[in-house]
DNA sequence: TATGAATGAGCTTTCATTCAT
DNA sequence: AATGAATGAAAGCTCATTCAT
């Protein structure tokens, strides 16, 4: 292996393939289609990565683990358990439906490639302490975790799903319908100063 | 006369496709194992149709259809608008969940198979007028149309997604919750005698 | 086998078999696209004919008979060898030139389905004699058989093959054409009284 | 670098496929049948040429520019009118038919792969002026180009069609016969000195 | 190290013919 | 007798990966 130079070479294969398997498909894309639009030849493909499989694996882990950072990175510098929502709502989620071919590819290919039941899990961890502590007291007491991690669950797939629809046909709403759909949904929640 | 068109070899021929699809993918899924799981040959998968996308396309047509109709006739027979979103919540939802290859079919393959944006317009469309029939008068008014779709949207996406999820690993919650969920959501909204 | 009532059906298997093997070729033409084209059913087709090479060789044999029996006729109520050309030149090739479909098959399809080696030694034998006696005198005789041979097929098969050239693609001159070079060059002949 | 392409491979794959597709045609020829006789697996030949149609294509398109390609080298060697019309006769016309296969080919299968009509408007543009230039003034003129298109086309299909009908069956002549026929015919025309 | 020709199992689909009804 | 569903071998072609150069 032994550490490759070319950094800029890696990340078009990634650049290209990323726009190639959310346009098309994995399946339907082929390393041939890679050599093809990346202009590099079949042998320094796999110089760079193995096998196609793990061409995927990076994209989907390396866009997911700098939009998680981000987010981290972010929420960490905020101080109220408010000013943490209002980096999620504002920051983080429009970050995240930018990424319109990671989301795509995230939502079409097969679990066992993108690992998106793990990394929903993480963001839920990550999320659910933020959103618990911004709950105002109620009568009934807090949800517990269970329901808020449905809840998140629910939210973040419906979100992101229906911001890739917006994207590939016109349902009648756009990716700003979203984010304000969630959060007026968010902020309605009566919040004790 | 010749032998007749045998409509269980059609429905085998579906229903084996189905899982596999579910399972595998479409594009995972080749002729040759619809042959080995049918034990039919070849050519009599080709004699009911015309070739594999036309396989998925009628699974989730027919499904669908199906699916709709059931929700159709049921909202039909309740009078009240409270009746009819208690039909949507109790029947079509647990009844869609139900059904996991589906769903799974449904939110995996591509667009141009499976029609997801125009089944969901259409569903949209069915129940956007009960919905808002539903909704209590308040001061700001009800919500307009292209917010009720956006609503409708991320919603029905993200309870179906997540049940799919619920099904392939195990994210801390199950049908019952995404189910429970749903029900309590809808039903908080402070509803006039 | 039994005697076939229904002769009407024969030769509509057989019309039709023939322009689409003079359109898309012998091979190229599936028993599935005469069953479209012929509007009966599989069967029925396997009931007049034994199988799809059958087919050919019946347009073949029964198209090529009735020119030759054409000719024959023609030819026999002819009585100075001059007419009797006159009747070659004037009836039987354009005639035959006017069976577009049924030369193309000859010319395209292989010997062994089509027989075109024999059907031309045939003619030839059938033409030989006519020409030998329409020929004058000279000095140095008249031609040998072979001779004559090699003629009749090289002008037979350029006259034939020009003609269909010349219906598929525009090569600069026309069927008409190709009928008076012939009937010119035979006739300048210097012909004795 | 990798490996080099191996023109030894391609000329293999161009000489097997003309054998087979002259012997048994085109469409009777298989891919397996190349990967057998030429003993390269199956995606060797794909390396080489994108489909079995572009197979034949090169095998026509090839044959027929070397063929013209020397007539046109030996033809513009010759001086006088006469010399050229002898280095048709003597040396093109020997040349074409010992191209038994490439004839065989051109003579069977379709226009839309062989190209035969462009191919012989070609040839006559050429030799058109070369057989006007040859012809001798008479009283009623020299033939019209489209007379001359005809003969030239008659003539022309007329013997390489005979030539591959006498490689096939024995219909009493040969293709020396052929050659002496056409010979005679051209060299019968009062010539001036 | 970088390359791209080489590989062959596997893909989807076709189709002439048969034969149960 | 008439039918058309059934058949399965074989078709043309693709493609992820390897490895000789």
């Amino acid at each position: 292996m032994a550490r490759i130079r070319d950094e800029s070479k890696r990340l078009k294969i990634l650049a290209v393939s990323r726009r190639l398997f959310a346009e098309k498909g994995f399946r339907e894309t082929s390393i041939s289609d890679l050599v093809r639009e990346t202009e590099f030849p079949t042998g320094t493909i796999y110089t760079y990565f193995p096998n196609k499989e793990e061409i995927l694996r990076h994209i989907v882990d390396e866009g997911w683990d700098d939009l998680q950072a981000r987010l981290i990175e972010a929420v960490s510098r905020a101080i109220h358990p408010r000013e943490k929502i209002d980096v999620i709502l504002d920051r983080f989620l429009p970050e995240l439906l930018d990424q319109g071919e990671l989301v795509e590819i995230v939502l079409s290919e097969p679990e066992e490639l993108t690992g998106l039941g793990g990394k929903m899990e993480s963001l839920t961890g990550l999320l659910a302490p933020l959103v618990m502590e911004y709950l105002p007291g109620r009568e009934s007491g807090k949800p517990g975790l269970r329901r808020l991690k449905t809840v998140l669950a629910v939210w973040f797939l419906g979100i992101v799903h229906a911001s890739r629809l917006a994207e590939r046909i016109n349902p009648g709403f756009d990716r700003g319908d979203i984010l304000n759909l969630v959060r007026e949904s968010v902020r309605s929640e009566p919040f004790p100063d």
